[in-house]
DNA sequence: CTGAAAGCGCTAACAG
DNA sequence: CTGTTAGCGCTTTCAG
């Protein structure tokens, strides 16, 4: 009985996993040696560290993190606050986040929160606070500001990607709205239409109100005036497209071209186009933005605008290590700059073509 | 000087986060004081507990996470292991997991790691030791036998959701891939088609394999041969569902019908339909599996076989407390049926139509 | 090159 | 009702 309790753990552990102290008692050695040879730091012998390094792997072992966090040192886990994993743009932010983490050594952990705006998260700063994560990626365009103050004050480096809005003690990493929205909508004109609409998103995130601005400034400068039936209001979603779409085409000016806010509204521009029985991009435009990879896939191809994800995932990662490094709070802005990707989605609008037949003609 | 010092904080410790006992410090109580009024175990004076609440909210009292594992506390927090975010329907899995951990009052912090089948992962492992999580849920399709022994081995409990090989000692629920795909097909033979393809996902899983089991025995029930040429091979994409499809429409004798393993690939064949100038249904129905979001979003909605997420997750969550509560290995396979969702991609052939006509005529 | 001691923040268990 | 002690697994510091 007494062998059977002796022989089960060294310290009557609850059935734990092996401690460098098991692994020091199995090879006669402290538990320092150990924690030397396993992590580099300080100086073990050759041999003691190959021993060491083998009966580590032999017995299974793995660090406790907790442990590592009570004593203030590097977790090299990252973390990344997200609201949302069914929307195909976070989606592939979550993917090139991860990469880079993973490329720079560093472990990811990733949030999940509501993202319901005003809703606080006591949740998220648990989490955070609890010491798991060295550092923070937040990648939810509805945070308010509450959320982000809290973890602005909180003791761990962060930065934001693709937050629009400003006031915040944080670095953000974004990619360019107003530029990106810019070459959707100059393009349209430079296909010769005259008449675009624009689906809005939601206002929250900041980034949709960019987009508008940038279609708003690009007709003015067009010298086209602003018409306000022609800009409706969507949340991200495809149903939004949709719906809208069918309103914009009932009216009695309709649009020749629809630019949407993101793909995936975009994409039920798209469908609603077809339902009333109109082509792309022969009677119709359809630009989104985000490039989503369904952009590529849909027919007859959709031109969007793409921001370098990499880059700003890159961008992102790199802040956060370098606040962890030098131990100075980053309050850079940084902006990549977006880039049209144009697909079977848009062409001359019919009028223009007529028009554009009558004037060689003419010339 | 010194009063500087001293002020900055009791412990000289590095700008830490606020304690049991910097509250207790302010207070003029024990540290213990502190932890019993924050946690509800054990007796504390009602004023002393109200004005330790009152203070750790003032404060900003976060506790630390990684102290309680140290005491192996329960953390109440899951964690779920995926390999992909960009796949719409592991997103909704996600979601789903997300949802009934929160209402269960666990937090849920997600793991991604490379799908890539025979990659060790000991990245993952490395997480899991480390003793963040209670429990864990792995929804990861590709993942090798050897990682899930090495979780199997691990000393927290976990589950597998629509894991579809066996040999494993791991509970799992799962939708059912079976009887779906004999739904899917017999969908089809009801309204006539004759001709039914399969385009295929990845073995890896194990999910396809089992939906292609139910395509050829209802097939072979229905007293139809299999044709070989009419069973392709995709990996779960959208791309290979495009290609495979045309490829299957160019063939001597072309299926009327077409069941894709999932609705992505479903997606891909859609286009692939209308690239070659093909109505959907009228000259081709198409079914796929898992009802993504966009399968009722694209024209002209998509036929499809939909797993009962929620139940799936409520029952993973369930079964991981359970284990945690019980300490008793679960090693139950829990499947729930899954369901046909008829939309507008399915009719009956043009031959059918043209049969069925000349019959009634007959009759 | 190696070991012993101490303590990170928290909480069971035992005193008061 | 409250305080003291001890220790979870690890690593920093100081002694061998």
């Amino acid at each position: 009985m007494d062998s059977m309790k002796a022989s089960s753990r060294s310290k009557a552990r609850s059935e734990g996993s092996v401690t460098v102290h098991d692994i020091a008692a199995k090879l006669g050695v402290s538990a320092m040696t150990v924690s030397r040879a396993l992590s580099g730091n300080g100086t073990v012998a050759k041999e003691t560290r190959a021993k060491v390094l083998a009966a580590a792997e032999a017995m299974a072992y793995v660090p406790n993190l907790s442990a590592k966090v009570l004593k203030n040192a590097r977790t090299q886990v990252l973390g990344m606050l997200v609201s949302e994993t069914r929307s195909p743009h976070i989606a592939q932010v979550i993917s090139a986040v991860s990469q880079c983490a993973v490329r720079a050594g560093q472990d990811l952990v990733i949030f999940l929160v509501a993202d319901e705006p005003g809703v606080e998260s006591p949740r998220v700063l648990k989490l955070l606070g609890s010491g798991i994560c060295d550092g923070l990626i937040v990648a939810v365009p509805k945070a308010t500001k509450n959320t982000l103050d809290a973890i602005a004050r909180g003791n761990i480096p962060a930065v934001l990607i693709n937050y629009g809005k400003g006031g915040v003690q944080l670095p953000v990493v974004k990619g360019d709205n107003y530029d990106g929205a810019r070459q959707a909508v100059q393009h349209l004109l430079d296909l010769g239409h005259r008449r675009v609409a624009f689906v809005a998103g939601s206002t929250f995130s900041g980034q949709s109100p960019e987009r508008q601005r940038g279609y708003s400034d690009c007709l003015i400068e067009a010298g086209l005036e602003i018409d306000p039936t022609l800009i409706v209001q969507g949340e991200f979603h495809p149903a939004q497209g949709y719906e809208q779409t069918l309103a914009l085409l009932s009216l009695a000016k309709p649009p020749t071209a629809i630019f949407a806010a993101n793909d995936e509204m975009a994409i039920g521009v798209l469908d609603a186009v077809r339902v009333r029985g109109l082509k792309i991009p022969e009677d119709v435009s359809v630009v989104g933005f985000d490039d989503i990879p369904a952009a590529s896939f849909v027919p007859p191809g959709l031109t969007t605008v793409r921001q370098p994800l990499e880059d700003i995932a890159q961008t992102a990662v790199s802040s956060v290590l370098n606040q962890l490094d030098t131990r100075a709070k980053d309050v850079r802005r940084v902006e990549f700059p977006s880039r049209l990707i144009v697909r079977g989605s848009t062409a001359p609008p019919a009028v223009a073509r007529d028009l554009s037949g009558r004037n060689r003609k003419k010339n």
